[in-house]
DNA sequence: TATTAGTAAATGCACGTTCATTTACTAATG
DNA sequence: CATTAGTAAATGAACGTGCATTTACTAATA
């Protein structure tokens, strides 16, 4: 027998607790908070989640679900293997609209950090992103977009290290926007790598 | 004319917010925890500092500080410019030691990224790290160890972003020392402008 | 003794959480 | 079909806690 049938979704709630944190940062991100966005109140957030922590260890792990799907895509696209590597850290940031709106969410991540079960999941994203990573890499590689004697796996890193980088000196200085300043650096990672055309 | 003497110096407060942000994080930042470091009683602080707003106002302050004599000194050892560049990335994470440590900080600077006063502070390091490194780069290419072409502002950037990301990804993974993945991340960024020995 | 540093207790606020109650729906039953 | 029982979702008003801040007081110097 059903009872009352939900009137918002758990993504949607997970969907507004994203948006606070980007607004409120991880301090301001309160169940209250949360609750109004969607036009509940804080006590329905705990029985459906939990507890506050609940919340957080959903919102974990649908970022890594996300993370999936987003290498999924990447690599559906007909685009060249670079370009899609592009493509990817820009729409891997897709929640992030001005600097800080990412410094809130990297404090969130960092947040993260330093419980052992969201640090799981953190880290399951950052290792799904890395294969993806990886595996256009390669792509590129065979494509012909990228020298044959490119060592992918330490290219990888380097790239990761790039985006991380980019926006968080984004943050800091706040000059231009995130797509350009990840394109830049990802290209200068890439350039000694770059195939020159025959 | 002077009345009772203070029993702990304002910096050594300071110095105890560090080590309790780099423990606990910013939400564990409390006035109590600071003040139980030093042996002094919250309201205590509040007295001093005017609120714990200004006790971050003048962390932030110490930090800009921090950045210039960490500048000072690296430009007065008798290493070579390289070397005095990576030995900067690598004091300048002093505080430092464990990645829940430096995630504890990154957060603690993101935090200051969304006020106004403090993310002033933020930037003036992250810019008087910026003079810094360009300074050592210039210097490497008079010395001979960048090859004289080298576009030292772009390089600057990249080297920054190098940092950055690799403090950031090394919170993510854990793997190896800070150190040591400073010191990587710089080498691949300087390695297409290292001049070739004769 | 005048002045400043420090304390201890009190205040007020924001937050997560709990719980009795109400609401909105489904599934039996006559 | 109309009615009733059953159930899950949501509410709103508590409650307790932890925190920054205030206030009245004491301690230590010059």
């Amino acid at each position: 027998m059903a009872g009352r049938p939900r009137g918002v979704d758990d993504s949607v709630i997970l969907r507004a607790a994203v948006e606070v944190i980007g607004r409120m940062g991880p301090a301001g991100l309160t169940l209250a908070a949360v609750a109004d966005e969607v036009g509940l109140v804080p006590g329905t957030l705990v029985q459906r989640f939990g507890s506050k922590r609940g919340l957080l260890v959903a919102l974990a792990a649908r970022s890594v679900q996300d993370a999936g799907t987003l290498h999924e895509r990447a690599r559906e696209r007909h685009e060249s293997p670079l370009a899609a590597l592009r493509t990817l850290a820009v729409e891997s940031m897709s929640d992030v609209s001005t600097p800080r709106t990412y410094a809130n969410h990297l404090a969130f991540l960092c947040m993260d950090l330093t419980d052992p079960e969201l640090h799981e999941h953190a880290l399951a994203v950052h290792q799904a992103r890395g294969r993806a990573i990886e595996a256009l890499l390669r792509a590129a590689v065979s494509a012909g977009e990228l020298r044959d004697d490119t060592d992918t796996a330490a290219l990888t890193g380097s790239v990761q290290t790039a985006i991380a980088g980019a926006g968080l000196t984004w943050a800091l200085d706040r000059r231009g926007t995130l797509p350009e300043r990840l394109r830049e650096e990802i290209d200068t990672v890439l350039a000694p790598h770059i195939r020159r055309r025959t």
